[in-house]
DNA sequence: GTACTAGGTATCATTTTGTATACTATGTTT
DNA sequence: AAACATAGTATACAAAATGATACCTAGTAC
């Protein structure tokens, strides 16, 4: 029996309240510009956006172009190397779809969090 | 990928510090006492370690046996459900091997961490 | 009647993550 | 010469996760 547990590893890319969605949308559209990304996760702060993409782009998932001009333009993408997490993403999604459908039977229905909204007109109202 | 993603429901699952060491030491021993686990994971705080479980619990990932007797016992096991979490911990697991791979060849050696393996008994229970 | 056992809780301190907001750089446009 | 555009940094703060430590329970062995 291997004592080796590499499932941290794979964990490690993936944590971060917003790695999920940047990756979700870089793999989606491709190559994509820091505002695209900004424009595309509307609450997520520069800070963060950037901290994550240099996260990712250590580890190699995320490539960073940058275009030597004024106003600054920088692309982000995933690289070659990235696209072999494919299957990682995949087999998690997958998972994540029938563990929502098995939570539910467990559970009953849970609403989505972003699915409720209240009007501003109406707070405090 | 879809355009639901739900890795972040998995993710769930598997973020917390002691996670995958938890689901590490019940796939590879089948049950084990709380006291086991702590045992088998010596730095981990009891407060965690009950946490952690509780929460592999709803997510209906661990069983937990209560024997009525003085002093407590208390069995903790992967639910057979928790079982097909097998395919997601293993292409993390072994994607995360590799990815150590490229880690070192991008910046050398840095680290050693534990690999994920699933006790025989327990495969396509 | 005291100590021991196992599996926890309760409370507070510390560390890690994430948020809010302001500021920077610099060539181009007005 | 002021404003604009983009891709960030810097600083301060708030919230969440984790850690340290003490305490609880009730039978049983001494």
């Amino acid at each position: 029996m291997s004592d080796e547990c590499r499932v941290e590893t794979a964990l490690e890319i993936l944590v971060g309240k917003w790695k999920p969605v940047i990756l979700f949308q870089l793999f989606s559209n491709g190559t994509m510009r820091f505002s695209e990304l900004q424009k595309a996760i509307p609450d997520i702060t520069k800070k963060m956006l950037t901290s994550q993409l240099r996260e990712l782009e250590y580890h190699d998932i995320v490539h960073r172009k940058i275009y030597q001009q004024i106003p600054p333009k920088v692309e982000y993408s995933i690289t070659e190397y990235g696209i072999g997490m494919t299957p990682v993403l995949q087999t998690m999604n997958d998972w994540g779809m029938a563990h929502v459908e098995h939570l539910n039977e467990l559970y009953g229905e849970v609403r989505e969090v972003e699915s409720f909204e209240v009007k501003d007109e109406l707070v405090g109202k």
